[in-house]
DNA sequence: AGCACGCCGACT
DNA sequence: GTCGGCGTGCTC
């Protein structure tokens, strides 16, 4: 009796058991796939965990029903992290599972639907619908379940197909197939008939008189030929010659051509020669000799580099060494940073060791990158990429490097597993002994703490490469320029002198705005109503360019209204401002300056983003006016100044990260503003310029910024002296969310007194017609993470098994940044 | 998460 | 009368 214990992708706490036979138990090995049966009728994949000989006592193990690989695709180090994510982050492995692998290799079956041949069937018997299926089987040989919807057009098919089973008519299989197709290139060359000179001379004599496109394919194939000495491909020949595919296929059909695919990668490095490595200046120079000294001592190393310090160039060197002995290297990066930019610049160097990560990659491009990981390929010695390249199958790898470390956007939030990209990386440097390396201008409170704390090492640049200055940074009190009727919509007197300036110079304008859309409330004038979103509990925001209002959490809209919905009075007034807005301003006031925006709305696609970028770069664009994605590692020379619209809304914002972000975020887009020789100027506008975080921005005292934060969060009891864990139920039903929650708060608190807090409705307490209503639970240094979080499980499972419960979702959130 | 089974309103 | 809504329970 042989069994594998098997990790299906869905989120179900438990692994399942199949039997195998003697045969399979010798072939399978842990991290394989396998299809197996699950419930009634599907088929899903799951990876073998664990082979043993345990029969399981309380039920029937059933069958696998395939083995998928030949050899493991998920190694046991990926094991040993996934069911680190599971318990640490409070999710199960088929989640993780579920996050980790390409979806391509996730095979599920599909129920094909075929007529039974067997039966000879009186047609008379058939219902409308049911005869409609079987006849379209007359037909098709086949129809998928989807197929019958549309040819039914109704959602609900599974009746009838059932009935047309009960009456032997059809037959149903379950069927899987392989997402992943590997991309094959179509070749031609001259069949070997006409390969001896005789007969080609011959050949094109009696073309050239009749057929004079098939000559000309001929002559082409023979110039490509001979220029690039490499198989040709039918798609250079047919745009070389002017001829058509038919063309191709008529010589093919003659015998005198023939076609075969040659299986080619679907990401392809296309750089040019490698460059050489720049040379690092003094500071760099020091600052990778103490990264390495530091790497002697501790696995983590922080590096705080002020914005264009040139970390990159001290990554680079790090990871030459690390290639030197042959290792694997792995650069995070938050996805909206993956520019093409920093692509080609690393390319540049290693040319096709680099493999990108990427959601925006297909999945069939994913599944290569993954594959050429396991099999520690050489174009992948250095993969670059987004949170979910933790989960790639290294080998061996030596080095991880965190770069903008202190992103948010490295947290996963929706479905879970809810991990944070950084600290797995930590745990998966640990896993394989290898070095991480953090780095950011502005590191978060967590890391340089722990910098401090001798945790990590701690190493600083202070010099902005070829020694730029850093931009001179200015406040703009605008309650004070609204008293003196100073500011022109939402531009103050300075910042509108300083854009003239800048432009005057020929220089590039940034204008930061956290913000999209044209106003987040529209108002009535007579009777203060504002339009809501039926689905959430939030202000619909105005987008002027399809006068539309919108709802920024579930997507709906609807057209701009004429008059109000409440009073019918017709004056409509809109209140708050975003990037929609701003640009409208710009071009009011500057008519002859060409401005572009950067927010979701404009960046939507697959090179939406990549677009304006290179308009910007080309200068195309003198202002451009954009949301936080403005402020990530994008490195535009020209521009000199940066206008922070409004300083408030980020501060104000209800969270006890909101300062910390605040200060990161302003100094990141202040970062863009003069990154060459010129001094840039960066101005901020606020209601309130004696802030302490805006004095500490203008001033770029990081230190001063941290110490201050982090005696805020002592007394107040959050990260990084106590652990977060945040519960939020979520259900249609107020009531059922409200009482719910007060048991689940009030079991918490028996547990842990006066470390839960709540439960709270949040700000948005509803949304997609979800009540939500939070509970915090507060950790204490010296308290074991394990066993409390083992305590919360229990908690929520005796929750679970309250009837009156049923139906609230409850979502754990660890470390909830 | 799916998906089946099972019990109540609006339609051919 | 049925079709189909989604509440509940289970999956090796």
């Amino acid at each position: 009796m042989h069994f594998i214990d098997v990790i299906l992708p869905i989120p179900l706490q438990n692994r399942f058991t199949y039997s195998i036979t003697q045969a399979e138990s010798g072939f399978l090995k842990e991290g394989m796939r396998v299809s197996i049966p699950f419930g009634k009728s599907k088929i899903y994949t799951g990876i073998v965990a664990a082979i043993h000989q345990t029969k399981p006592l309380i039920y029937d193990a059933k069958q696998i029903h395939q083995i998928l690989d030949d050899t493991p695709i998920v190694t046991q180090k990926q094991l040993q992290l996934w069911q680190w994510i599971a318990k640490y982050y409070m999710c199960t492995e088929g989640e993780v599972m579920r996050a980790a692998l390409p979806n391509a290799f996730l095979l599920e079956s599909e129920t094909i639907i075929s007529k039974n041949n067997a039966i000879q069937l009186n047609e008379t018997e058939l219902k409308d619908d049911e005869y409609l299926i079987y006849e379209a089987l007359q037909h098709q040989s086949s129809l998928k379940i989807q197929d019958i919807s549309n040819i039914l057009d109704k959602k609900n098919v599974l009746p009838v197909v059932k009935r047309l089973v009960e009456k032997e008519a059809i037959i149903l299989n379950e069927e899987i197939y392989d997402k992943y197709k590997p991309k094959y290139v179509r070749y031609v060359k001259l069949t070997q008939a006409y390969t001896s000179q005789d007969s080609l001379n011959h050949l094109l004599e009696n073309l050239s008189s009749r057929a004079t496109k098939q000559r000309d394919v001929i002559l082409t194939l023979f110039s490509i030929a001979a220029k690039t000495k490499k198989p040709v491909k039918v798609a250079d020949v047919v745009a070389e010659s002017n001829a058509t595919s038919s063309t191709i296929k008529t010589l093919i059909d003659k015998g005198i051509l023939e076609d075969y695919h040659i299986q080619i990668d679907r990401v392809v490095y296309e750089g040019e020669d490698n460059e050489a490595l720049k040379q690092l200046n003094q500071y760099q120079t020091e600052a990778l000799q103490q990264i390495q000294q530091s790497f002697k001592t501790q696995n983590v190393v922080l590096l705080h580099g002020i914005t264009s310090s040139g970390k990159t160039e001290v990554y680079v060197k790090l990871i030459e060494q690390a290639l030197l002995n042959n290792q694997q290297v792995l650069y995070l990066l938050p996805e909206i940073a993956l520019t093409t930019q920093l692509v080609t610049r690393l390319q540049n160097y290693f040319g096709e060791q680099v493999a990108v990560f990427h959601s925006k990659y297909s999945a069939h491009e994913r599944v290569e990158v993954y594959n050429q990981v396991l099999s520690n390929s050489a174009k992948a010695k250095i993969v670059l990429g987004a949170r979910s390249s933790i989960f790639l199958p290294f080998s061996d790898l030596g080095l991880i490097i965190v770069d903008e470390e202190h992103e948010s956007s490295f947290k996963q939030f929706d479905p879970a597993p809810r991990y944070h990209a950084r600290d797995a990386a930590v745990v998966l440097a640990s896993i394989f002994k290898a070095k991480t390396l953090l780095g950011s201008a502005t590191p978060s409170i967590e890391s340089y703490h722990n910098a401090q704390q001798k945790k990590y090492g701690l190493v600083n640049i202070n010099r902005r490469y070829n020694n730029v200055q850093l931009p001179d940074i200015e406040l703009v009190d605008i309650k004070d320029k609204q008293k003196r009727k100073k500011m022109k919509g939402h531009f103050s007197d300075r910042l509108i002198e300083e854009m003239n300036e800048a432009i005057k110079e020929g220089h590039q304008i940034i204008l930061f705005q956290n913000r999209r859309g044209y106003s987040p409330i529209v108002e009535c004038n007579t009777c203060g109503h504002s339009p809501q979103c039926p689905n959430c509990d939030v202000s619909l925001t105005y987008h002027q360019y399809r006068k539309q209002l919108r709802c920024h959490y579930c997507g709906y809209n609807s057209a701009m209204l004429i008059k109000c919905m409440a009073c019918g009075t017709p004056g409509l007034d809109t209140k708050g401002f975003g990037t929609e807005q701003i640009e409208a301003e710009v071009k009011y006031i500057f008519p002859d300056l060409k401005v572009g925006r950067m927010d979701l709305d404009t960046t939507r696609g697959k090179f939406g983003y990549e677009k304006i970028i290179t308009a910007f770069e080309q200068k195309e664009i003198d202002v451009l006016v954009g949301t936080q994605m403005l402020t990530k590692g994008l490195d535009f020379r020209n521009v000199k100044l940066v206008g922070i619209m409004n300083a408030d809304n980020m501060l104000n914002f209800p969270d006890f990260r909101a300062h910390e972000r605040s200060f990161q975020l302003m100094l990141q887009v202040s970062g863009r503003a003069g990154r060459t020789e010129k001094r840039g100027k960066v101005l901020i506008q606020t209601y309130n310029p004696y802030h302490k975080i805006l004095q500490q921005v203008s001033t770029n005292d990081y230190v001063g910024m941290f110490k201050e934060q982090l005696e805020e969060r002592y007394n107040y009891k959050y990260p990084p002296f106590y652990r977060l864990v945040k519960i939020t139920l979520k259900h249609r039903d107020y009531n059922k969310v409200d009482m719910s929650a007060d048991w689940l708060a009030k079991s918490l608190t028996q547990l842990f007194k006066h470390n839960v807090l709540g439960p709270e409705f949040p700000p948005i307490s509803r949304i997609r017609n979800q009540y939500h209503k939070n509970i915090l639970i507060k950790i204490p240094q010296g308290q074991p993470l394990g066993k409390t979080k083992e305590a919360i499980k229990k908690v929520q499972t005796s929750f679970e098994a309250i009837g009156n419960f049923k139906g609230v979702r409850i979502v754990v959130n660890v470390d909830n940044y």
